[in-house]
RNA sequence: GCGCCUGUAGCUCAGUCGGAUAGAGCAACGGACUUCUAAUCCGUGGGCCGGAGGUUCGAAUCCUCCCAGGCGCGCCA
C-alpha cells in the first residue's frame, strides 16, 4: 500500500539528482518490530552511485517523504537507523485504507494483472503410459499442476498439456507382456520376455482384456508365440494395453486433481508424417545433413557440445527427432512461451532441445525447461529403489490412500523443485497427521465457523474510527494480506508455488495468533466489524492459496 | 574427467538478483480452554549456514578453490 507512494517521490527525487544505473527500490518486512512496520536498505545501495554517506542520503529521503502532503496521512513516522536503513512506522488510517481496499476487491484479492501476458504451454509428466504412476511423477504432477494454476492467476494464459510416450521399444515391450499375460491366464507357458514389465498390473491389464475378449487371441499366441511384434495379434495387445493403462492413468490423475487440456501422441506424430516433415524442412533448410548414413541436426549451432542425430543409420528415426516435431507442432500453434518440467535424469538432454527450439524459430529461450529434482524414496530409514520394468514403486494411489490428495499435495510441492526430495512412505503414514497442511486448512475453518457464529445486524466494514487495528495482530495480518499480490507474482515469476505453501503458513499462523488474541464476536460493534473484515479477506486469501495448490479449502475439520 | 542440482538446528526444509540479532515445522521441555473450533496459542533449550580464501561499509547469499552427496554426459527413451 506505500511502496508505491514511496516510490513515486524516489523516482522524483533521482530524476531530480540525475542519477543513473540505480537499483529498485523497494520496501521490506523487517524482523524486528522495532524497526517499524516497513524498511528499505535503498539509501545503502544508492551510496556508490551517488558518491555519499548512506546515513546522509537516508536523511534526505526522510526529509523529502515527511515533506511530501500526500504521504503525510499514512506515515506516523519515518526514522534513520543503523548503517542507512530507511524505517516506517504506519498511521492507523494507512492501516484502515488497506484493509477496505482488500475487502473491496473480495475473491480476487491477489489476481495478476500484466501488461504483456503470455499465452504458454506448460507441459508436464509426459510417462510411457505403460505403469502407474509412482511418487516421482506425482511430485511433477503436484507441482507442475500447482505452477499451472498459479502463472494463470498472475495474469498469463495457460494450456496444460501431457505428452504421451506411446511409441517405439518400451510400449512393444509392454504389449509383449501383456499378451503373455493374457496366455498364461489360460494356462499357456508363455513367459514375459526378459525385458519386458513384470509388475502385478500387467496381469490386471490382461485380465480386463480377457474380461472382454473371452479366449479369442489364445490360439493364434499358442501358435505363433511372442517373437514378431510386427504380428497383428501382438499389436492387439499393444493397442489395447495402452488404451487401458492411458484411462488409468488419466483416472489417477484426475483424482489428484490434475488436469491436461491437450493429451498429445507420440505416435500420431510418426503417423501424421509430422516427424518425417520436420526433418525435411530442417534438411532444405541446411542445417541438418547427412553423413556415415544417419541424418544430423546442427545443434552445435546453438551452443550444444556436439550435433545429435535425427535418424539412424538403421533409418528409424531418434526420439529427439520426434520431439523435434513435437515442439514445432506447439510452437506452430503459436504460443509465446514453451514450458517443459523434466526430471533431473533427463537435464543433459536439455542444450539440444533448446537449440533445436533454436534451429526452428530463432528464438531458443522460447522454450523454457525446468528440471525437477527427483525424489528419494525411503521406507523406515532404508533406501527403496524403484523400477517400472520389475513392478517396483511405490504409487502415487499408495500415497494417496495412506495420506490423501490434500496431504500429499501439499507436501510435494511444499519443498523447492530444485531440492532432492526425501520422502519415507512408512514416516509419511505415521505422521500424516502432523501434515502442515492441517494447521492452514484449520485456520480456513476457524474462520468459516466464526461466520456461522455472526449475529445478522454485524456486518463487514472497516469503520474509519480511532478505536480500530490497535494491536498489532491485527496490523500483521493486515500487512500479511496486502503482501499477497506481490508474493502471487514472485511465485509465478519464479517458478516457485513452494512460496505459497509458505506464505500460506504464514498467513494461517498470524491468523491463530490474532484469533487467539482478539475476539470478532461480541466485541464493540465497529472493533468487530472491521475485524469480520479481516476474517473475511482473511478465508479468501487462504482459500485462493490452497486452491493454487490443488488442496481443498475446508468449511468445518 | 566434464556439466547440472544440493550441503543451513537432532530430523525435514525455508531464506540465496548482498542488509539490522539466520527462520519454520517436527522432535524435547514448561505453561494456557466458563467466551467465535485446543488440528490452536504463549514460552524454553537447540546453529563454526560443508571447509578455506577473496570482493564489500556489510556475505548463508556474489567470485575462486577444496570436500561430500544426487543426477547426467548414446545412432537409448
Amino acid at each position: 500500500m506505500l511502496a508505491e507512494h514511496v516510490g513515486q517521490v524516489v523516482a522524483e527525487w533521482i530524476g531530480e539528482k540525475g542519477w543513473k544505473d540505480v537499483p529498485a527500490f523497494g520496501l521490506e518486512r523487517p524482523a524486528d518490530d522495532a524497526h517499524g512496520d516497513y524498511a528499505t536498505n535503498f539509501c545503502m545501495q544508492l551510496a556508490r552511485i551517488a558518491k555519499a554517506a548512506p546515513r546522509g542520503l537516508a536523511e534526505e529521503l526522510r526529509e523529502r517523504l515527511l515533506s511530501t502532503p500526500t504521504l503525510q496521512p499514512y506515515l506516523d513516522a519515518v526514522e534513520v537507523a543503523g548503517p542507512g536503513f530507511v524505517n516506517f512506522r504506519l498511521s492507523r488510517t494507512a492501516f484502515v485504507e488497506a484493509a477496505g481496499g482488500l475487502l473491496a476487491v473480495g475473491e480476487e484479492v491477489g489476481r495478476g494483472t500484466r501488461s504483456q501476458p503470455l499465452h504458454i504451454n506448460l507441459e508436464y509428466v509426459s510417462v510411457n503410459p505403460n505403469g502407474p504412476l509412482h511418487v516421482g511423477h506425482g511430485r511433477y504432477a503436484a507441482y507442475g499442476n500447482a505452477l499451472h494454476r498459479l502463472l494463470a492467476f498472475s495474469g498469463h494464459q495457460v494450456t496444460a498439456e501431457f505428452y504421451i510416450n506411446d511409441f517405439g521399444r518400451q510400449m512393444e515391450m509392454f504389449g509383449l507382456s501383456v499378451a503373455a499375460r493374457y496366455a498364461q491366464s489360460f494356462g499357456l507357458d508363455l513367459p514375459v520376455p526378459e525385458e519386458g514389465y513384470q509388475g502385478a498390473y500387467v496381469g490386471d491389464v490382461a485380465a480386463s482384456i480377457r474380461a472382454e475378449v473371452g479366449d479369442t487371441w489364445l490360439a493364434v499366441l499358442r501358435e505363433r508365440g511372442l517373437d514378431d511384434p510386427d504380428d497383428e495379434t501382438l499389436l492387439y495387445f499393444k493397442r489395447e494395453g495402452y488404451r487401458r493403462m492411458l484411462e488409468l492413468m488419466k483416472e489417477e490423475l484426475r483424482s489428484f486433481r490434475v488436469e491436461f487440456d491437450v493429451w498429445f501422441s507420440e505416435t500420431q506424430l510418426h503417423e501424421g508424417g509430422k516427424v518425417q516433415g520436420a526433418i525435411n524442412e530442417l534438411l532444405s533448410r541446411g542445417v541438418a545433413y547427412v553423413e556415415e548414413d544417419a541424418i544430423w541436426l546442427r545443434t552445435t549451432d546453438y551452443g550444444d557440445d556436439k550435433d545429435r542425430v535425427l535418424i539412424r543409420s538403421n533409418e528409424r528415426p531418434t526420439y529427439f527427432a520426434a520431439d523435434i516435431a513435437y515442439h514445432e507442432d506447439k510452437l506452430a500453434r503459436g504460443y509465446d512461451h514453451l514450458i517443459n518440467i523434466w526430471g533431473a535424469d533427463h537435464h543433459g538432454y536439455v542444450p539440444r532441445m533448446k537449440a533445436a527450439v533454436g534451429l526452428l524459430c530463432g528464438e531458443p529461450d522460447r522454450l523454457e525447461v525446468i528440471i525437477g529434482q527427483l525424489v528419494n524414496l525411503l521406507e523406515d530409514g532404508e533406501t527403496r529403489q524403484m523400477s517400472t520394468r520389475r513392478g517396483e514403486m511405490v504409487t502415487l494411489q499408495e500415497l494417496i490412500d495412506a495420506i490423501g490428495v490434500d496431504a500429499a499435495r501439499f507436501f510435494l510441492v511444499m519443498r523447492s523443485h530444485d531440492q532432492t526430495l526425501d520422502l519415507d512412505i512408512g514416516l509419511a503414514k505415521r505422521q500424516s497427521q502432523e501434515n502442515p497442511v492441517y494447521y492452514v486448512q484449520y485456520a480456513h475453518a476457524r474462520i468459516a465457523s466464526i461466520l456461522r457464529n455472526v449475529p445478522k445486524d454485524l456486518r463487514p466494514d472497516v469503520i474509519d474510527e480511532s478505536a480500530v487495528f490497535t494491536t498489532a495482530y491485527e496490523r500483521d495480518l493486515i500487512k500479511t494480506l496486502d503482501e499477497f499480490g506481490s508474493v502471487v507474482t514472485d511465485a509465478a515469476d519464479r517458478r516457485a508455488p513452494h512460496r505459497i505453501v509458505g506464505y500460506a503458513q504464514d498467513l494461517a499462523a498470524r491468523f491463530h495468533t490474532f484469533y487467539k488474541h482478539c475476539r470478532v464476536i461480541g466485541s464493540e460493534p465497529a472493533v468487530a466489524s472491521s475485524r469480520l473484515a479481516l476474517c473475511l479477506v482473511t478465508k479468501i486469501v487462504i482459500a485462493r492459496c490452497l486452491n493454487l495448490l490443488g488442496v481443498a479449502a475446508p468449511e468445518k475439520m
